[in-house]
DNA sequence: CATGAATGAGCGTTCATTCAT
DNA sequence: TATGAATGAACGCTCATTCAT
């Protein structure tokens, strides 16, 4: 019986308190996460991951109600992950003078880099492949308006700016980082190109924040 | 699943030379775009495809030789496609004076896009959901070099170059191209707030060729 | 992907023409109720059915969209098999003179435990065991409904009714067949008892029918 | 179900001599009640009749060994109050004068239909759509063995027996009880509806005692 | 004795694929 | 060649039952 018949939530089903589910949880995960980047979503089967965990499908079943939920909660930790990262940097940014343009760019691309670099197979997998929950688009959304929106108020206070619409700058902004995160790192082999990469990023986006639209 | 478990191949069974079996070919096609589009990769049976095409299974089978050959064949249309818009676009640069660099990098951008905007559903699908056969991968890899190779011959040809590095900057303007491309226009609704972004882009381009280095 | 992911049908998928598919599907039929007869529902499993009517699951599905159906099936069958000794028993007690009583009352009962005979085993489970479908319910109502107003009428027309009521008396003289036969046949093991059972039931019908309300 | 496959007993493990296992015991048939009635059988799980029970799965398999001895001790609670009610009207029945008959049945039906309303929806399940354990069917076919002995005796002792064969009529009787009420009661909605029911079934049963056979 | 996390056989069902016609 | 009925391996998931704590 899934915890609700109409509306399967993807949530885990319960919150282990003890040492011993937690561990049979993260095992659960990692062995989700394993499967899942090497076979991919659809040939990685439940059954396969249990497996994987040295657990039961049973005892899967009863930490996540469906296979999607496995999904889910290896995407939440990366956007969670993601959250923490563009908090920090922007803590960083307001912690310094925050008028260096190079210097907060850069420590955002730095930092989105470093979040996808840690497992490139799986990344893909997880938004290039699988079905997107709803909720976690939802929250992926939600986590880009904010930090639109700590870009839109950062060049808004920023002397040299000179976009005339710093909204659509900054969602510019945002989409280029994630989306060239995305390709050059998931895509990419070999880490020297990489950080050749990070710094023609942080020049893309300086001097496009630098230049007034065209007239 | 009684398949072929050694690596079957995506290419179509056979080259339809008469018009009859073009035909057929174009209509199986056609219906495994509508049917992928609306149902996703995963539930888009080929049952369903067939009936959908006025096909039986037996014929779609006869001409392709699993499902994932429907994909990769669909995945390659589109990327033919983009192929010429690259030719056309790189043709007409070279027809202009081009050395205008606004109007060249619109001219790829505004191709890039008219390109993605025609079945958004059934690029969400091919790109986002699908699991993307190393063959196309491969394809798709040997298409941005060229056009990276393209980038980079004009780059040097063009009198106002800044970039350091011509190769790297050609590969920085292909991807970041094609990365927003795919977010903004697979995933925003409105066509204002796809023209708003593509003069945006353009200025991104734009600049960041015209800005020397840092340092 | 069942016919409809809302409300899945208990209906057949398919009627099927060809003499062919007839077949299988009388096989499949005949496989299910055996199985269920000697097994129960719930032990009754589809694999099972399938391997007993010599045919895949694959092609019980193509004809049956779920477990239920195959049951809905058994049960319909009986109910119109029912529905015409209904019918049948009636038109010989509209072709007699149609009022001696016992002789109407003996050629209801007698329909009724002949179609009850037939396979007790099978019965059992389908009517005492297997959740009855709401449609099969509402027939089996409707026919009842039907049931009770042909003996009413019959009461009103003929010469020596007593219940004061008809309507009530029709009521109970269908409920008590009913449920006599399907105590009285589908639970004794000898015929000889029937047979005793059947003048008995007779008689009970008959002198109620003939005996006015106490009072 | 990696379960007993040995005709597993259906008897409660142990017979809890102590008050708190009593208890036990009562809160889980109690919970197995509400559950079975609510859910039906198949659905009513081991784990949540525990749960409502407000006791561990692991105590219920200590007092009970495997789902269908919760199953059977409902049964046999159910037979255990019919056979009481039986021995109540039976003492009610020599008590009095005993040759009242429409006096004496009614007391029996009255009882059968009080017995049979106290819980409907679980009665539907317990005898409808459960599978019913040999030995509770055994003690079912024992206590009307018994209920018909008794009315057998009863109308040879009685003076205005007019059946030839009183074991056979004792029979009908105990059938046309038991029938009729578990149809009647189970299934109608209304109570106003069931007690004219039951001055009909006295009607009934009394008109056909009172009649001698055809013939 | 009680607990409840863990087990895993087995269920209903799907759908890519085949092959007799 | 085209057909589409038939196939059956394999999936996601359940839940009666066990047993270490």
């Amino acid at each position: 019986m899934p915890a609700n018949r109409l509306r399967p939530s993807l949530q885990p089903r319960r919150r282990p308190a003890q040492a011993r589910s937690r561990q049979t949880v993260d095992a659960i995960l990692t062995a989700a996460a394993r499967v899942f980047a090497s076979l991919g979503y659809a040939r990685g089967t439940t059954n396969h991951i249990a497996a994987e965990a040295g657990v039961s499908v049973g005892s899967l079943y009863e930490y996540f109600p469906n296979k999607d939920a496995l999904l889910a909660a290896l995407m939440e930790a990366h956007v969670e992950a993601g959250e923490q990262i563009l908090a920090r940097a922007a803590e960083a940014a307001a912690g310094g003078r925050g008028d260096d343009v190079r210097t907060v760019v850069r420590g955002f691309v730095e930092a989105m880099v470093a979040l996808h670099a840690r497992d490139r197979a799986l990344h893909r997998v997880l938004f290039e492949e699988a079905p997107l929950p709803a909720r976690v688009r939802r929250r992926i959304a939600d986590i880009e308006r904010r930090a639109a929106a700590y870009v839109e108020a950062w060049l808004r206070a920023h002397p040299a700016r000179t976009r005339r619409d710093p909204a659509l700058a900054a969602a510019v902004v945002v989409q280029t980082v994630e989306g060239l995160t995305h390709r050059l790192v998931i895509h990419r082999e070999r880490d020297a190109e990489i950080e050749a990469f990070v710094e023609e990023m942080v020049d893309l986006i300086s001097s496009y924040l630098a230049t007034p639209p065209a007239g």
